[in-house]
DNA sequence: CTTGAGCCTGTACTGGCTACAGACCTTAGG
DNA sequence: CCTAAGGTCTGTAGCCAGTACAGGCTCAAG
């Protein structure tokens, strides 16, 4: 259906992201459209890097009715922070990892320049 | 000292990377230089994005003596790569999400293109 | 001599799930 | 109709890389 896992579900359920559905008289969870449309919303939100929390945000906006374009447009705002600042700091570590191991003469030597990287005084 | 947290070496200890160091007759914790040196080794490794699991590896490559270049190389390359993967990741979340949020309004309509991304139906 | 700071051990918590155990239910095949 | 294999149910424990206590001991300054 969404290809999300059934425990993903409940523990979405249990930390109050998802409502809990009704039953049927076998006590199986009954979803229903709104239920699918909801948990789509987080899978989004998840793939664009949304926390939990972050999402808990946007769901209370939408589910009061009268979200603003200007309040959603702060939390994603905030979260593009988030994600720039990763990036740039994985690129940073990039950066030096790459060119530690283009030193790198990769043969049965003991001299390594990664390993001088990570022992050196200085 | 070094800047890292007394808990943190402690949890070091804990799962292997660091051994227990000597104890003084109060029971207190005793490094020395060694000590020092790895932890130093421990902290640069996990700046670059290391897992401790991966640091266990590479220490246990530089505590045989024997590491050669090239083993320490296949490992630090494929950290190389998973850092890429998160870059690309980071990078296409960016863009979908810098995209979207240039086309909002920022103002108090309901109306939004962050959340018509999270909602459709398609 | 007291007071505040350090260290000691051990446990519980974080986020975002995943992986069971043990019980119940459903469905297909024989 | 019966059985076996698969689903679901609840609850708990685990992953990573630490952080944050509680409750006790020790040490240095005033």
């Amino acid at each position: 259906m969404t290809g999300c896992n059934l425990e993903t579900i409940r523990y979405y359920e249990k930390i109050g992201v998802m409502p809990e559905p009704p039953r049927t008289s076998k006590n199986y969870r009954a979803y229903d459209e709104s239920h699918v449309g909801r948990l789509r919303f987080i899978m989004r939100a998840r793939e664009l890097g949304f926390t939990l929390e972050e999402i808990r945000d946007l769901l209370a906006l939408v589910d009061g009715g009268a979200q603003t374009c200007g309040e959603v447009q702060v939390l994603a705002n905030t979260h593009l922070d988030s994600v720039r600042a990763k990036i740039a700091d994985l690129k940073r570590i990039e950066h030096v990892l790459s060119s530690t191991v283009a030193q790198c003469t990769g043969g049965d030597v003991p001299e390594c320049p990664v390993i001088d990287a990570l022992t050196e005084v200085t």
